[in-house]
RNA sequence: CGGGGAGUAGCGCAGCUUGGUAGCGCACCUGUUUUGGGAACAGGUGGUCGCAGGUUCAAAUCCUGUCUCCCCGACCA
């Protein structure tokens, strides 16, 4: 992509109305526009960045066997009042009505449909196992939403769904989404842990939360530093027989100050701020019964399916990657979520041999399948710089007179860029004549390796 | 829903106390110079001061109402 050919912004200011660094940060380089309270518009850089996440979470699941269907966003009260959550659902739950006074709601889950759904698709145990999943836009009319993408409205979410015959399938079922969870949230880059969590409303036997350490997170969390066990305030507090009123961060700290992990004893418990991406729940028979979800056995008696449910925050991954791998300069989004891997800056456009070069490596990146975006704007290279460390594309290649001079070009890494100067320690030279096949291999060293 | 703050140019803000023809920085447009770390100079565009009503000769400023946004609490991915 030819910058002067995108359509892409960037702020010095960002909006008084963004409070979180991360939240400031894709405002100013321009990935989001608030539309309103809670809602938002993903702008060209930031779409690209969900589209990344959104094809890891694809590949990943589709690996585990999953298959993909995508369920509607506007749902008839027909269905929910069949599950009976039309009464029981709260004001979250947005509602209108059609020209001819029939009632709707915007989804703001998908639970209900789906099972409604499947009862008239689901008849025979030879249909068992399966599991479906969407990447789908739901709508919560949150009382509060805050912090940017962490907490909107309008949310894009995955959920998944499993179906098996039994108790013992299921688990088996959950754990292959567990499996998958761990890695596709590695793939991305991001150091997430588990949480024993408590299944809370939705039920059922067994539920693990994935979430990341960050100062903007919602829940608190005990975590060994030793062998990494970690659970919630709740299952924390229960084991120590704390207060649950008085569980803010500082008091849970002082609370458990050199306790010792409750799973290998000798571990000493750490405690941090959390926030969730992900939440797996082995949820049982519960709405499959409500919802008369059955199947027929081999013995020509009908049971109720088992179920599992398993979610992630789309939008919240971004979110919370902005925040935590951020400086003041800008974002520095893992490779494999940011929306280009390298962007081609050439130093000056008043020198044709720069420009030429500069286009022939980007033509190169074209071929080779480099995920590129040329800044072939004429403006000050300054400009070019400050601009790429803002939108932290994990490598700026320069091309300049100077590197000309001995036939090279400057890869800079982004996390090893000095804000403000030009004493980047992550900068090599790359011979122009190897251009394609070593960025290649500088981009392959960059990522994480999963599993 | 309870408590607190804010709406003035695309973005960030001043002006309001003490009414008197709306201002600054950035961005944007034109020209000249500049060109590997957010350039300089000169000129220029852009605002029904959130909205409605009221007080007044006169309202961004005072009064009343209203809408919106943000922050702190209970819920959630």
């Amino acid at each position: 992509m030819r910058y002067t050919k995108y359509f892409t912004t960037t702020l010095r200011d960002a909006p008084k109305d963004a409070d979180t660094r991360g939240h400031a940060l894709m405002t100013r380089a321009g990935f989001l526009k608030q539309s309103t309270s809670g809602i938002y518009s993903y702008l060209p850089l930031g779409l690209r960045s969900i589209r990344k996440i959104e094809g890891i979470i694809r590949k990943y699941m589709d690996e585990a066997g999953s298959v993909e269907v995508l369920l509607p966003m506007v749902q008839s009260s027909d269905v929910w009042i069949r599950s009976g959550r039309w009464e029981v659902y709260g004001k979250e739950m947005l509602r209108f009505q059609d020209r001819s006074g029939r009632d709707y709601c915007l989804a703001p889950t998908h639970e209900d449909l789906l099972a409604d759904m499947l009862r008239t698709l689901v008849n025979s145990y030879s249909q068992l196992p399966f599991n479906l999943y969407q990447i789908q836009t739901k709508f919560r009319d949150e009382v509060r939403p805050r912090f940017g993408l962490i907490r909107g409205r309008e949310f894009i979410m995955k959920d998944a769904y499993s179906f098996d015959m039994d108790e013992e399938a299921s688990l088996a079922s959950y754990e292959v989404m567990r499996q998958a969870y761990i890695k596709l949230f590695h793939h991305m880059g991001l150091d997430v842990r588990e949480i024993e969590a408590d299944s809370g409303e939705i039920g059922g036997s067994l539920s693990q939360e994935f979430v990341v350490l960050s100062d903007i997170g919602e829940d608190i969390a005990v975590s060994c530093v030793d062998c990494g066990y970690t659970s919630n305030a709740e299952v924390a507090s229960e084991a120590f027989n704390l207060d649950a009123e008085t569980l803010d961060v500082e008091a849970l700290s002082e609370a458990l100050k050199g306790t010792n992990c409750t799973r290998c004893k000798t571990g000493i418990n750490d405690v941090w701020r959390v926030l969730e991406l992900g939440h797996i729940f082995n949820i049982g028979t519960k709405y499959s019964v409500a919802a008369n979800l059955t199947y027929k056995g081999q013995d020509g008696k009908d049971r109720p399916v088992h179920m599992g449910s398993y979610g992630i925050g789309v939008g919240r991954i971004l979110a919370v990657a902005a925040q935590i791998y951020s400086d003041d300069a800008g974002l520095q989004l893992p490779i494999n979520i940011a929306p280009f891997e390298v962007c081609i800056v050439s130093a000056t456009t008043r020198d044709d041999e720069v420009v030429s070069t500069a286009d022939k490596l980007y033509q190169q990146c074209l071929d080779a399948g480099i995920d590129a975006i040329y800044d072939d704007r004429d403006v000050r290279a300054g400009v070019k710089f400050a601009d790429g460390e803002l939108v932290g594309y994990p490598f700026v290649v320069v091309v300049g007179k100077r590197g000309l001079a001995s036939g090279t070009v400057e890869v800079k890494a982004r996390n090893g860029t000095k804000n403000g100067t030009d004493t980047a320690t992550d900068t090599i030279a790359v011979p122009i004549s190897d251009f394609p096949a070593e960025m290649k291999k500088i981009l392959d060293r960059a990522r994480p390796s999963v599993n």
